[in-house]
DNA sequence: AAGCTTCTTGACTGAATGGTCAAAGTTGAT
DNA sequence: ATCAACTTTGACCATTCAGTCAAGAAGCTT
């Protein structure tokens, strides 16, 4: 009698979990790689399986095969990218010094955008939608990191080490700069014309930008 | 023999034209309110006419009535919303203060932000969706506005009005900061406590901010 | 090569969706 | 009050959609 290959064998695709064959890891990639490209495009509800399962090269049903439904491919997805999501702002040194941790931060949060466009379109989605699955990670996780790091701006701030700012403010605003340029890559193309990477530049006018606010 | 009402009477809905009834005033206001709703929330494919019926208190095929399908609904708000979109951008006067020019720029297109969130997160949605259906407009109206304005605000650069700054990036800033506050409203309304406003101190932030990069 | 496991798929289902239609209800000018 | 025009709706249709299923194809391990 051959041993089974995998020992508890449950039915795949029931949750995330390490994938066990070659072929498993490599549909799995494909067709969260296809789903992102849809997701990010025209949002949860906007996104069809047929269409995933085309980008993919998969059958639907196969595709049902790696993930139990839809919404399983969804959540995979956010998963993945909300694990990641906080770094940038997690390194933001308390002990660094105060312009050049910001600007660093800046710098990593634009070079995110840049790398991965498409997850940025699938959190901009999943905001624009009132954030339904992902509400507990922004209001415990993300709140919480955020307020963190707003005290040591504070700190840095009435310390005289960087001009008087207000820290919250300050944080949206390189979210809301860095994740234009990913979001919004479309109206930039046409606007600048579409040869144009919609990134150059970014990163000098905004590290001016910042080194202008943040001059005490 | 009574006088029709209306004079030459093709099927109503066909086309955006001025309402003819009080009823018919009402009613398309009632549905191009709830499809803002639903569509800036949904995107055009996530979004329903069941819904948007509903949500405007009328039957879908009453709904149908007025408009002749869900494309032609989501084209009226789009075309009503890019009528008023440009105009902040179009007040900037090349014969102003330039750097009092660009901050009441910067406000306009925050009050719109404020006072028209929904409008700002349809015009979001479109972009994310790589701006299908107002391709023509970008590349042609806005882009033409775009580059013309930032010739000026180069101008004002280039004789020393204001501090140097890329005229492109200065206006792409101004969109993602401004437009950040309504489309993310979720995120930061999660972030600050669902109590806050989420523009409250942005107006001053992004003066703040401007007046810093743009002094000479 | 055998035999079990893992993959794949065509055919299908029930629900949702965009849209139609004819008939019924409402309105307003005469 | 009347009557034509305007408005509303229940019933319906074709298509799309998420998801199922059983049977067949391909892969591994021995």
């Amino acid at each position: 009698m051959p041993a089974p290959r995998t020992p508890p064998a449950e039915k795949p695709g029931t949750q995330a979990r390490a994938p066990r064959s070659r072929i498993q890891q490599r549909n799995r990639e494909l067709i969260l790689d296809a789903a992102l490209e849809v997701f990010s495009t025209h949002g949860f509800r906007g996104a069809t399986l047929d269409q995933i399962a085309a980008q993919a090269g998969l059958s639907k049903p196969n595709l049902l095969y790696y993930f139990d439904s839809k919404d399983t491919v969804h959540r995979a997805l956010l998963t993945r990218l909300l694990d990641s999501w906080l770094d940038p702002l997690r390194k933001l040194d308390p002990m660094g010094e105060p312009q050049a941790e910001i600007l660093s931060y800046m710098r990593r949060k634009l070079d995110m955008s840049r790398a991965y466009p498409r997850e940025s379109r699938l959190f901009a989605n999943e905001i624009l939608q009132g954030a339904p699955r992902i509400e507990a990670f922004i209001s415990n996780d993300l709140r919480a990191l955020v307020d963190e790091k707003a005290q040591v701006i504070a700190g840095w701030a009435g310390a005289g080490r960087i001009a008087p700012v207000d820290p919250h403010h300050l944080i949206f605003s390189i979210w809301a700069l860095t994740q234009h340029y990913a979001d919004f890559a479309a109206q930039i193309g046409m606007i600048r014309g579409e040869g144009h990477d919609p990134f150059s530049g970014a990163g000098d006018f905004l590290d001016h930008l910042y080194a202008r606010l943040l001059a005490p």
